[in-house]
RNA sequence: GGUCCGAUAGCUCAACUGGAUAGAGCAACAGCCUUCUAAGCUGUAGGUUCGGGGUUCGAGUCCCUGUCGGAUCACCA
């Protein structure tokens, strides 16, 4: 049992001998830091029970705890506050628990199995920044969930499939000329975005000469629907009334002209071939992709982020298509008179809501419900999903969770949408036409770069070798950024600023790394004089100073944080966690010179917290995908 | 317009889900390296928790209302 439960139950055995009355439910809180004691109990609501008031109660609760509880050495009370001191004793116990207990902050199974889906990116451009918030928050809660109990799979869905890789391929065909990876020296996904944005600019170009030529009345080439709607935008636009409304009405006349260009004509050329399965089509589609995925795989490489399976939206836009359909025939689902297929959500307050086109292809949700699907199919026995996608696309996964529990799926009800918020530059939302996008691998090289500047501003590589050097590079400068990006909220959307670096002091990744560094070398220390510590040297500790029982009580959080961060899905739980913990050992370590003891068991007992610290950062980090160096 | 989020120190974020005098980091200022790593530690200064009502022993947190910012409501993904 720990610490904070046994206390929970002598404090309802008080209650329940003073006041004849059994409470559940105590609010226990850590002690203010200016009043005497580590833990607090609030004792007005038991004043109903107690008849008494709050003082009165918490100085009989007190008095009650002290002379019956062995682990209560006094208290004190401030208004309805009651502060408890423990023994030094309990302590030096909770340590030595502690101490010799490897798992320690990892939770036994629970016998649930989840799965977890992240990153699911597009083929047609590079990841940036945003793929980073949502690749580490996703790979992060997985990690969380194992430590308490689950056993996880982590998958993504890849969007392979769908109009906007198409417009990749035709840039590439009419202006490529053939270039590939090897031949340009370039990521592959990369040089897929490059002729992804070359798609922009010519079909705007192309765009532009159409409105201009339309615009002195010459519509040679262009079908006698497309010239009628056209006209028809042109007189709504003239009769706007306000800037609003003719902004809204030049965008639709600008979208009409897009859709008839040559490039688009082709890309769409190409996605009808796709779907038909023409042989060049489908080489071309293969060559691109691949070129992608080892872009990405890269990429994941470099961040520290790994799957166990990989869905592919062309592999499972039919079974969703195959499911609605299903679900026309037990009228879940209608079919308007044009052939497409609706849901009707008005009943839930939402809308009608389109699962396939009039010409029978598949739209976004169709894709989604089929993945789940096969998901669960695959692995019969996940309790739950979480699908760690940003929040604008809530009513997307509202919708989704819905229709599933219309097709009749019980599991629906156990599926989760991870919403997390934007990355904002100071400039505003990150727009890829605007050429705002901070790109993943650009960002990962300058944290790697900065970190590298600052260490050999600091003059610590001397004693590293060329590779360990280049490693601790890379490890500090994904701390950084791993822990910059994980330590907010994932539901509040947060700011980044690319010109101011991100910091290496403070409430940084760093910061905790530096300190696992240093309980590492007093470690060493430890060691090279042959210091070992076993339970029993702990058991015979007489007595504690208060900024050792401070680190501990700190330490003693770390399981309670892994459910809590379980629970919120919230990795920034044990970031504010792991930072605490550094912050309290670091207060401690520059107090108390360890090595000064002459006491040989008070000595131990210092080596063994600060070991038992270094064990418990290390976890905590992991769990955010960090690692942590020994020397840095 | 409907729905949903958010607003806390100059800046970036916390606040154990209703508890004590709202806490950290950065930036500013002042200190601490002959001892285990100063990417550290200690101080000082910085707040009408967006405004206004309400609920109660107690509100940054819950309710109502207003202001501002964002997302979303496609036969796009």
């Amino acid at each position: 049992m720990s610490l904070d439960q046994t206390l929970r139950s002598h404090i309802q055995q008080a209650v329940s001998a003073l006041f004849n009355q059994n409470v559940e439910a105590l609010q226990i809180q850590p002690t203010n830091q200016e009043f005497e004691g580590s833990h607090t109990l609030v004792c007005f609501p038991l004043t109903k029970i107690s008849r008494k008031k709050p003082e009165e109660t918490a100085e009989a609760i007190g008095r009650y705890l002290v002379e019956e509880s062995s682990i209560v050495e006094r208290f004190n009370v401030v208004k309805g506050f009651l502060n408890l001191v423990l023994s030094e004793k309990v302590w030096i116990e909770t340590l030595q628990s502690i101490f010799a207990n490897p798992s320690y902050g990892h939770l036994p199974s629970n016998g649930q199995e989840i799965m977890v889906e992240y990153s699911s990116p597009n083929t047609n451009k590079p990841l940036h920044l945003g793929h980073l918030r949502n690749n580490f928050l996703g790979w992060s809660v997985a990690e969380i969930h194992k430590a308490a109990g689950y056993q996880v799979h982590k998958v993504q869905i890849i969007n392979d499939r769908g109009i906007h890789i198409c417009k990749s391929m035709a840039a590439w065909s009419l202006y490529g000329d053939g270039e590939t990876p090897q031949s340009s020296a370039m990521k592959g996904d990369h040089l897929v975005g490059k002729y992804y944005v070359e798609f922009e600019k010519v079909i705007t170009a192309q765009a532009n000469a159409l409105l201009s030529k339309w615009e002195t009345g010459n519509f040679d080439g262009i079908a006698e629907d497309i010239r009628q709607k056209y006209q028809k935008l042109n007189d709504k636009l003239s009769s706007a009334k306000n800037e609003e409304a003719k902004k809204e009405v030049s965008s639709e006349i600008k979208d009409l002209a897009r859709s008839v260009t040559p490039i688009m004509k082709l890309a769409s050329e190409m996605l009808r071939k796709w779907e038909q399965k023409d042989p060049a089509t489908i080489d071309l589609w293969k060559t691109m992709n691949g070129w992608v995925y080892e872009g990405f795989q890269e990429t994941y490489n470099k961040m520290g982020v790994d799957f166990d399976k990989l869905y592919y939206e062309s592999d499972t836009y039919l079974l969703g298509k195959e499911e609605v359909l299903k679900g026309v025939e037990s009228a879940v689902f209608f079919k308007k008179e044009d052939g497409s297929v609706w849901v009707d959500l008005t009943a839930d307050g939402l809308d009608q809501k389109v699962l396939l086109r009039s010409d029978g292809t598949s739209v976004y949700m169709t894709q989604d419900i089929g993945t789940a699907i096969l998901r669960f199919r695959d692995f019969p026995k996940i309790t739950g999903q979480i699908y760690t996608v940003g929040n604008e696309q809530e009513y997307h996964f509202k919708v989704l969770f819905l229709i599933l529990g219309k097709l009749g799926f019980d599991w629906a009800k156990r599926c989760y949408h991870l919403s997390y918020g934007m990355v904002d530059l100071p400039t505003g939302k990150m727009k890829s036409r605007e050429g705002t996008v901070v790109d993943a691998d650009d960002l990962i090289a300058e944290m790697v770069e900065e970190a590298e500047k600052q260490t050999r501003e600091l003059g610590k590589v001397d004693e590293l070798t060329p590779n360990e050097a280049k490693e601790l590079f890379r490890m500090i400068g994904l701390g950084a950024l791993k822990f910059f990006l994980l330590k907010v909220d994932p539901k509040k959307r947060m700011l980044f600023d690319p010109n101011e670096s991100i910091q290496l002091q403070g409430f940084t990744g760093p910061f905790i790394q530096y300190t696992h560094a240093r309980i590492r070398a007093i470690l060493r220390k430890a060691e090279s004089m042959n210091l070992r510590v076993s339970d029993t040297d702990l058991a015979s500790a007489a007595s504690l100073t208060a900024g050792e029982i401070e680190v501990i009580q700190v330490l003693s959080q770390f399981e309670n944080k892994v459910r809590e961060a379980t629970k919120d899905y919230s990795p920034a739980v044990v970031a504010n966690f792991v930072y605490d913990l550094a912050k309290t050992y670091n207060q401690f370590y520059q107090n108390i010179p360890i090595f000064n003891e002459s006491d040989a068991t008070k000595l131990k007992v210092r080596v063994a917290l600060s070991r038992a610290v270094a064990d418990a950062i290390k976890k905590a980090m992991n769990l955010l995908g960090i690692q942590v160096p020994e020397r840095m």
